[in-house]
DNA sequence: CTACTCCATGTAAGCGCTTACATGAACGCT
DNA sequence: AGCGTTCATGTAAGCGCTTACATGGAGTAG
């Protein structure tokens, strides 16, 4: 950084102030055309780029967007970054990315991201507590959130998908199609909003249907492989009676065609079993997945969108919700 | 941003200068203890952050790692990218993320990352020309690249798995342990380095054997899913003499796997497959996927170490070659 | 007791931009 | 011709930090 080229060079270069360099970089007033050849000549004669620092300083904005995520590795994650990074590009912005586990310790460090480094911030709850939410609200922060509502009243607007007719969706056609009445519903974490509207939707199909809600049959999964697939086999083992799956989750669906395999069991002739989210592996199972595509790289731009509008407005759609739509593989019956 | 609190704030608070206060922050200088403390106090009391843009317009450096890639949501890119967030976290640095598609038209927009906002760059070619990477070399930004070496002479560090030894590692048990002799190499573009240190590891398997090596045994796979099921799907069409297939990658392994189904014929009795790299889905293939495990993630993690040595010393290892391990499932001919 | 060192702290000069305000040339109007 | 506008451009004051240098009190030695 030390003894690049500052605005002050381009402007002697050019012949002109460093004002009028900065009027044709940003745009904010009008320069007389030859003027502005001569600046642009002499910007990219130096190779000359604004330093970001001094133009944040200066500014009062430092033209990043800031996502904050519990995970990235893991598919639903990254396809969710993807649609972040693209739209925030797409908006001018650079994109600052941090992640901040669950399970880790939490005040070791101070929040990575905030009104120092960030104009606005994407978070995907979970990782922060509702205080904390609160607190970078109250600091002044645009925010939107990811998937899950923020703490009531505080106007943060949020994007998330058609849980609850996806789930609707999927449910009614095990019923209908697949003649399907036992189904058991593997869960999420229990203040989880995804896995409760996916609830809700599960109980409209059943309703429908004329079929009774079975508490019985709803199984805690924690919208995850291994607790689900401990799930399904205790369930099975338990001889719990039931006809078919539906995972709250892509992830919850596999573990229970984990446990199917394990004991035996075929999909679909034995067991129909379905899931939520469409995840890339989802397609690669034996049986392949009959499952609810929710658009999460959408669900991602649309966030950024929101936050940059949030930010430039000052107002934002307080909630959308995506709509899905049902893809039918094997997994439930259905031939390919 | 307006009307934050801000050194000044706390400084009056706690009754010192701001130089007082920075100190304290950066531990730049002793201070008295009790000094110190009143400061902290002022500091938590107030709830202060220093400011990012302003703490790099006077120090020189903007404390962001930034990283460049082709794409986000494949499963390699994000388990690369937990890597680099993770290193970039502990030591201390914010990650600024890009990706720019190999596609895309080059010049229409400036570099989103170079030496005006990260201290240092992580690069994973394919993105990024020769040229762009010497011009920002020149301009000084400290570099490391990931997977693929940098234009000669530059002295810029890689960070790489060591392909040509698992490449061999699992042809060879191919050959050894399942007797096969004509073996298919799904290979990568051209200039992939990856693709050629692997093609390497295959031949010296094959030498190792005395089995002369067939040119026209190499097929182009492109590492991609499509291009190698395509090729396959060809090599099979002509009734080229194979027994095996050796992916480049897993990515490029499926791709065979797809094509092998759609000819009907079963994995591993009728042909045995390998792939290389052990993505998430392979292992729920419904041959799981006998592989080689690349340490993607590691890799990450020590490029963003490196090239924060590389930032804070000036110099990092050149060449650091990651090992790997053979993951012995089904689709190869082992029984589980 | 004086002179010198040492060390914690303060003073103030930038870092490279943006932007409110000042300036003056060109133009139109009476 | 004189005056007010308009508009492109220049001037310079910060933005909130870091840091070289200045300062002064305490400690040490002669």
């Amino acid at each position: 950084m030390p003894g690049s080229i500052t605005i002050a060079d381009v402007a002697r270069k050019a012949g002109v102030s460093t004002a009028t360099v900065s009027r044709v970089i940003n745009q904010t007033a009008p320069v007389i055309d030859e003027t502005e050849q001569r600046v642009r000549a002499a910007i990219a004669e130096l190779g000359y780029t604004p330093q970001a620092a001094a133009r944040s300083l200066a500014s009062r904005h430092t033209n990043n967007l800031g996502i904050l995520l519990p995970e990235i590795s893991a598919d639903f994650f990254s396809m969710l970054l993807r649609g972040v990074e693209q739209a925030t590009y797409d908006a001018g912005y650079d994109l600052l990315i941090a992640t901040q586990r669950e399970d880790q310790p939490k005040r070791d460090r101070p929040q990575p991201l905030g009104k120092h480094n960030t104009d606005g911030l994407l978070v995907f709850i979970g990782n922060l507590g509702h205080d904390q939410i609160e607190q970078l609200h109250r600091s002044g922060l645009p925010m939107v959130m990811l998937y899950e509502s923020a703490p009531e009243g505080l106007g943060i607007p949020m994007v998330t998908v058609e849980n609850r007719q996806g789930a609707q969706d999927v449910v009614e056609h095990l019923i209908s199609v697949h003649g399907k009445r036992r189904i058991l519903y593997l869960s999420g974490p229990e203040e989880n909003e995804d896995s409760s509207q996916r609830e809700q939707g599960y109980r409209d199909a059943l309703k429908a249907h004329g079929i009774p809600f079975d508490p019985g049959l709803v199984v805690f999964g924690d919208f995850n492989e291994e607790t689900s697939q401990q799930a399904v086999l205790d369930a099975l083992d338990r001889r719990l009676d039931f006809d078919s799956i539906f995972g709250g989750s892509d992830e919850a669906a596999i573990g229970a065609v984990w446990a199917l395999n394990q004991r035996g069991i075929p999909i679909p002739s034995g067991m129909a079993v379905v899931g939520f989210d469409d995840l890339r592996v989802s397609r690669y199972l034996s049986s392949p997945l009959t499952t609810v595509r929710a658009p999460i790289e959408q669900v991602g731009s649309e966030a950024a969108r929101l936050l940059v509008q949030l930010i430039q407005t000052g107002e934002a759609e307080l909630v959308t919700r995506l709509p899905v739509t049902m893809i039918l593989r094997s997994s439930c019956g259905c031939t390919m």
